[in-house]
DNA sequence: ATGTCACAAACTTTGTGA
């Protein structure tokens, strides 16, 4: 199988791309956020024409995250609604059956600053992961976690450690929380061992894709069973060199899992 | 040198979030 997650920065404005990389990669299951669009809104009739079923869970302007699948898609659930400082529930989880696997799509917030409310909001968002992702292995399929986490794991997972000194995506409580996550019982598929973790996001101001200058905060996280089915994972740096690109290229993950089990 | 992008208000420009 052939797993991928993508931050595509408004599906409405991507859609191209999307249809296009789908076309060329065919992954059997691939997650996106900050999709940007009200349910309705979502580009739902152009995706099932390239072969894919859709599951949205979009809010309008900020946010939204949908997972598409060519291998069944079914006990779709939405979940971590927490409000955020503002008092608004944010759609930033969505999960489901595809195939042999348990499979949720996460965006989590970006935090804006050290100490702002919106990264104490941040810190409770991935403490309420944590005890979802606990009771999707509960569940006893093979679970894969994907998404944007806005946080690099390992100071290698940046262009230049001591630039982020005093930011978020890089700081203690962050990465605290993030290894929370792994420790109900998943792994970091990119960072195993014979695998190459490679940025997945660079920030569309300065050139920064030209220069090299990356981050690692895009994941796909698996229970030990994908672990040990998993290939390669890899990133697909080619959308992020395209025409109106997202900064953020997909990461994917081949498996020695056969689709067609687990239904 | 925060040098880009996307969205939506009620605008041909600005505020917001990333």
């Amino acid at each position: 199988m052939l797993i991928a997650t993508w931050n595509v920065n408004s599906i409405q404005a991507r859609l191209p791309l999307v249809l296009e990389w789908l076309d060329r990669r065919r992954p059997d299951v691939l997650l996106l956020q900050e999709t940007k669009c009200l349910p309705g809104a979502f580009p739902r009739a152009e995706v099932e024409a390239a072969g894919y079923q859709v599951a949205d869970h979009g809010e309008g302007r900020w946010n939204g995250v949908a997972v598409l699948s060519q291998v069944g898609l079914d006990e779709v659930a939405t979940g971590l609604d927490l409000a955020a400082p503002d008092g608004r529930v944010e759609a930033r989880y969505l999960a489901a059956d595809c195939g042999p696997l348990r499979i949720a799509s996460v965006y989590v917030p970006n935090g804006r600053e050290l100490g702002h409310p919106y990264f104490t909001y941040k810190l409770a968002f991935l403490e309420e992961l944590r005890g979802r992702v606990a009771r999707e292995l509960a569940g006893g399929r093979p679970f894969i976690l994907g998404g944007d986490f806005n946080i690099a794991p390992k100071d290698s997972d940046v262009f230049d450690p001591a630039a982020f000194v005093g930011q978020t995506h890089v700081s203690p409580e962050e990465r605290a929380a993030l290894a929370s996550v792994l420790g109900a019982g998943v792994v970091d598929l990119a960072a195993l061992p014979g695998q190459t973790p490679s940025y997945t996001y660079w920030d569309y101001r300065q050139g920064f894709f030209r220069r090299g200058l990356g981050m690692r905060i895009d994941l796909l996280l698996g229970s030990p069973d994908v672990v040990s089915a998993v290939e390669l994972v890899e990133v697909d740096r080619s959308p992020r060199q395209a025409a109106r690109p997202s900064d953020h290229a997909p990461l994917t993950a081949r498996l020695t899992l056969d689709s067609r089990a687990g239904a």
